[in-house]
DNA sequence: GTGAAAGCGCTAACAA
DNA sequence: TTGTTAGCGCTTTCAC
């Protein structure tokens, strides 16, 4: 359908209503001095034209454009697309539009994506991160403000939105606690990420807090399924008297869990689990439903979202990172033994 | 960083070249005849000055902004994502850029999103559903093309690009006859979904052209892996003979797997399993790794990125729905019975 | 209360 | 080969 019809404009609505372009633009903007008359008159001339304004040209006066870029890293979206939501909740989503660039992992797209985000006069930048290593910034000539999400910049001085997974592994290793369990094991991803660094961290304060350690060594491994059932009956022929695991991420948990019941082992009733990222269709697909630590991200979105918003009317960026908890969502996988 | 020093402009260029601003505008464009040299000297100032073309003052001029929407519906970008992806990929991803709006299921949402899209002038517009059905169109007062993705517009003269469900059904079925299967069932989602009714129908197609009919009726229940393993227990219950069953999703034959393993039945030994989407945590989650019908999602992107590049560029779309076919990604669970 | 006119940053037709 | 100028569609002083 339609194309190429000639565009109605603030002139010819000007016409249709015998007033001048001025008066069309103060009478839709609600800006100005107009008799009510007049207003109404120019609203009724606009729809009945169908005329839609031009945002592309109020920009080129105004300099804000109501648009914003997001750089994405993770191609399905498990983690940016729930910033992107939180973050259009801070600049409203009726106000504001946004961008999005999946940089496809090359670091040649992201600056060509960045480039083509500046030509178009966007207001500011997310970049939405995947994995929480400090990462590059973007180049410093970008003259837009810019605010790094879940992954924060390496540049301290760059405003960032973190997810605070210390706490969040505290928080589940003490849920673990709380009902009961002493003996708890830990089976997570490859050592070499910063994430899983952060978690184990988390967990051994935890314990530490409450008079335990860990039972054995955290398990390190990569972040699948496979990766959990291999550990699990591993862990339980290593540690016959375990009775509760962190898992440092779903698809581990639910690995574990299937391992543990190819192993002869109950959950919960003889060992409890928790995992971390809270992703439904995993989660909710273990056997028993998974307790998970929820990262919060639409939250980091609307942190980020803010921040970007504030930086975009003061003029510059809130500088430094800052952090957003997590939040556990209890699930069956972790009922109390007793229970 | 950054922010509100003064941005530099065309005739900032022109000034510091010591050439006029027509100048300096052909020359980075590379139109007009200049002197090389000239032509060097303009793209040294600007290099100089960090010099980044306005695309809005661009746009205003020549009324394309190289900008299009997606409306998406499926929070997760499960099939948006993927989709998007095909379309920056025929819309050139270094030219055109994509605001991506999630309706979040609210029609008010959308309607509000397609308004925002229409004013900042996008060059078009593509519409991605999460279900097959026909969706209501876009009101028809949207002066800019549309091309709808994955669910087709109801409105039959609208540009549509959808699955060949039909076919890629088939497919499965014919794969499984093709591996020595000859009694074999299909659980499903719910009835009320085009998707299931038309994957049925593709089912019965290949049997019957084989000679067989499905065994039983087909199970109709929900998406989730809990209805496969419920379903998986009843069916062998209900005709132990079974040595294959169609699945309507990954999920539902993921539970299929766990309820099959349940019930005492091995998979691919005893019992095939085909699944539909070819999502990878789920298919590669599954014990064994599921064989899988994957809908070409980016395919699809890439179709309608096509259509409404011509439609940009010709003013009109191409009418009527064109359709993208499946394909099968065969692993482990649909091995042999021989091998 | 309303109109006229000067831009916003760029492109392109026309002059020089 | 390069400069001048008239817009693109809108906003906003400043006159009237």
């Amino acid at each position: 359908m339609a194309g190429k019809q000639p565009r109605v404009g603030i002139v010819d609505v000007a016409r249709r209503a015998g007033v001048s372009v001025g008066t069309v633009s103060k009478a839709l903007n609600g800006r100005g001095q107009l008799r009510d008359e007049t207003r109404d008159r120019v609203r009724a001339a606009a729809h009945e034209l169908g005329f839609v304004p031009s945002t592309v040209a109020a920009s080129l006066h105004s300099g804000r454009t109501f648009t914003v870029g997001l750089i994405m890293t993770d191609h399905h979206g498990r983690f940016s697309l729930p910033i992107l939501s939180g973050a259009e909740d801070a600049l409203g989503w009726d106000e504001t539009l946004a961008f999005v660039c999946d940089t496809r992992d090359d670091p040649i797209r992201e600056q060509h994506y960045v480039r083509s985000l500046v030509r178009r006069r966007v207001d500011g930048i997310i970049v939405a991160g995947r994995r929480t290593e400090p990462r590059p910034p973007l180049s410093s000539t970008v003259a837009v403000p810019v605010v790094y999400a879940f992954a924060r910049s390496a540049a301290l001085a760059d405003c960032s939105v973190v997810v605070d997974e210390e706490a969040g592994a505290a928080l589940a290793v003490r849920h673990l606690l709380r009902t009961g369990r002493r003996r708890i094991a830990h089976v997570t991803g490859p050592h070499g990420h910063a994430s899983v660094r952060t978690r184990v961290e988390g967990t051994d304060r935890a314990l530490r807090e409450a008079g335990l350690e860990l039972v054995g060594e955290p398990w390190y491994g990569g972040w699948s399924e496979v990766w959990g059932r291999f550990a699990a009956a591993a862990l339980v022929r290593e540690h016959p008297d375990v009775d509760a695991i962190f898992c440092g991420s779903d698809a581990i948990g639910r690995g574990v869990a299937d391992g543990l019941r190819d192993s002869g082992r109950r959950v919960p009733e003889d060992i409890a689990l928790v995992g971390v990222d809270n992703w439904l269709p995993t989660a909710e697909g273990c056997r028993p439903a998974l307790t998970s630590v929820d990262l919060n991200l639409q939250q980091v979105g609307r942190s980020a979202g803010a921040l970007l918003l504030e930086a975009i009317q003061r003029g510059t960026t809130e500088p430094g990172t800052h952090t957003v908890p997590c939040r556990l969502v209890v699930r069956a996988s972790s009922a109390p033994a007793g229970g």
